[in-house]
DNA sequence: GCAGAATATTGAACACCGTTCAATAAGCAG
DNA sequence: CTGCTTATTGAACGGTGTTCAATATTCTGC
């Protein structure tokens, strides 16, 4: 039933954002009550996290084919980008169940959601490796870490429906070419 | 009354993040009853977002006197970043509640609002103006763009508390100087 | 000072929410 | 069929946002 009731959450996410995700409604899709989704998850905290793990899963492998497309270091960053942004613009509302919940005080991410991380940041790093040396292991994470951020950064902005000037494709492009003339 | 009401709002965010504001909290701090807030303010989202504008109204504050400091073009961009992270850094329940605060479907954000980041994005728009040509406006405000987005960004990856790799301070150096070197 | 109008404040009511847990139902081994 | 184990229930608790008729208070004109 853990299956169904992470399918059932995804569901009302998609449909209504997360912000009107609740355990009864959960459960009353699936036929169930809400005591059962104690036993299975623990809280409303695990059942979020269980389902943006997977969505964090999906857009692991959207990018990693769009990546693994291309040949040289422009055209993967590129890719990695434009795979980013066609993900979140068709999950919208997943994605932002991962940027705006907010987890209770106290509650600690699972490894699980940290691996999948990991797993983007690791897509990143391969597209540029080439652009650092054997020294520069640290150099290379800040700047993964500061490519990530302006990526989901720029998709907060542009996704706030505010006219901040630029479209989100320009905003990418922009952020790719600055990356690389200051790299390459 | 509208005045106490929102410190007390901003005094519970403060101190206990915005997830856990309420409408009733905020009454009884002050020694109201839930009833008279509704009579002042047009919903929660409406406090929200009142008390909000304050807060980037404050942010503005902070950073324009942080860029008025410095001269040329690069010292008060580094400036305008630090003064960001500075504000964050010290206000960050209070920028939390700007960046995962959802409004309901269907709120629209007051003009005042959209006047505060406005008034943010001018003071980028300042600094870097003799980067621009007489008709690279957009282009302009595209990369202004870009900066508040990866800014933001960078401040949501690092206050994740995972180690993604590189401190607040090195990914917002980084970031200047591949703006100021693409720009430049 | 006082009547009346305007304004401010109340608190109960409604339908929800997350979370817990004793009680029940269902499935299964011997 | 009995007992044991697992799955499921639903009531209870203390909270939430929101509405609104009823009550208090303040102000105005006389």
């Amino acid at each position: 039933m853990t299956r169904l009731a992470l399918e059932s959450a995804r569901t009302i996410v998609v449909e209504e954002g997360v912000a009107a995700l609740s355990g009864r409604k959960v459960t009353k899709r699936i036929g169930y009550t809400i005591g059962t989704l104690y036993q299975l998850f623990d809280g409303m905290d695990d059942l979020v996290e269980r389902m943006n793990i997977g969505t964090l899963s999906s857009l692991f492998d959207h990018c990693k084919v769009a990546v693994e497309q291309e040949d040289d270091v422009a055209a993967q960053l590129n890719a990695l980008a434009l795979g980013f942004v066609e993900f979140v613009r068709t999950h919208p509302q997943e994605w932002d169940a991962i940027m705006s919940y907010r987890y209770k005080d106290g509650y600690v991410i699972s490894e699980a959601y940290n691996y999948e991380i990991q797993k983007l940041f690791g897509l990143m790093e391969g597209a540029t490796a080439q652009f650092y040396g054997a020294g520069q292991a640290e150099e290379h994470a800040t700047d993964m870490a500061l490519l990530w951020a302006s990526l989901t950064g720029i998709w907060a902005v542009a996704s706030s429906e505010r006219e901040l000037g630029g479209t989100l494709e320009h905003m990418i492009d922009r952020l790719v070419r600055m990356y690389l003339k200051a790299r390459a």
